[in-house]
DNA sequence: ACTGTTTATAACCTCTCGGTTCAATAACCA
DNA sequence: TGGTTATTGAACCGAGAGGTTATAAACAGT
């Protein structure tokens, strides 16, 4: 089942890459510009923006030789909408009753800890 | 620089561990029972299990043989955090304004492509 | 037409990932 | 004690990620 949230959560999962987008937060940029930063060759870069643009992250215009990359807000709404849906229900509800559950549990059956094995 | 987002992003980019954090939601459920709608077998399972373990996403307790797993909200705040980030900021901002730049400038300079875009 | 700049491709390497199977551990049950 | 259930661990495999270098392609400027 290869969905959109798959390629989102993938390209975000590494830091150039993230790194990448908080530079273009700041507008559109070049290869080039973006490569400058960081510590690896610029074959690299391309292959980070690639997979960006596979996750529909960043698209990418053409100015003479230059291939300008912006970003693109699509992908980041159905993600936070994936994570805000936990974030929201669990986080507040089940969590403390599972907590509190897991207490009286322990208490209730101490279990085979401390020195009482031969 | 492995940092916590990676790793948070990372999990979160496979189905599988999002199904299983998605049936986690309805309260806690050992190993067996999560692995159970998969067409796959238990050890993998628990091999994506170990990841959302690693990547804070989950917590295990121990009840006699069983595992119980439960969700954990920590990372998802940050990674949401880092997402509101970029969906408040440029999507509603910059994207505009970059997309009409980039029109007045197509339309300034035709380019060398044979037949004229309508 | 040549030269330099910008970007993408190709071929390769290594490491991790997601899956498998088979075996080992841990705890309950009789 | 032995047997069953729940879960992890180890060894392996194929595919893909992330990096490299070297090369090609597109365009600008002279």
């Amino acid at each position: 089942m290869r969905t959109d949230l798959d390629a989102t959560f993938a390209a975000l999962a590494d830091p150039t890459r993230r790194a990448i987008l908080a530079r273009l937060a700041a507008g559109e940029a070049t290869v080039t510009e973006l490569a400058a930063p960081f510590a690896m060759s610029q074959p690299a870069i391309s292959k980070h923006l690639r997979v960006l643009e596979r996750a529909g992250l960043i698209s990418r215009g053409r100015v003479a030789q230059r291939r300008p990359c912006r970003l693109q807000a699509g992908p980041l709404r159905e993600a936070t909408a994936w994570l805000a849906e936990y974030r929201d229900h669990w986080a507040e509800r089940y969590q403390r009753l599972d907590e509190l559950l897991d207490e009286l549990r322990a208490a209730d059956d101490p279990g085979p800890r401390g020195g009482e094995a031969p």
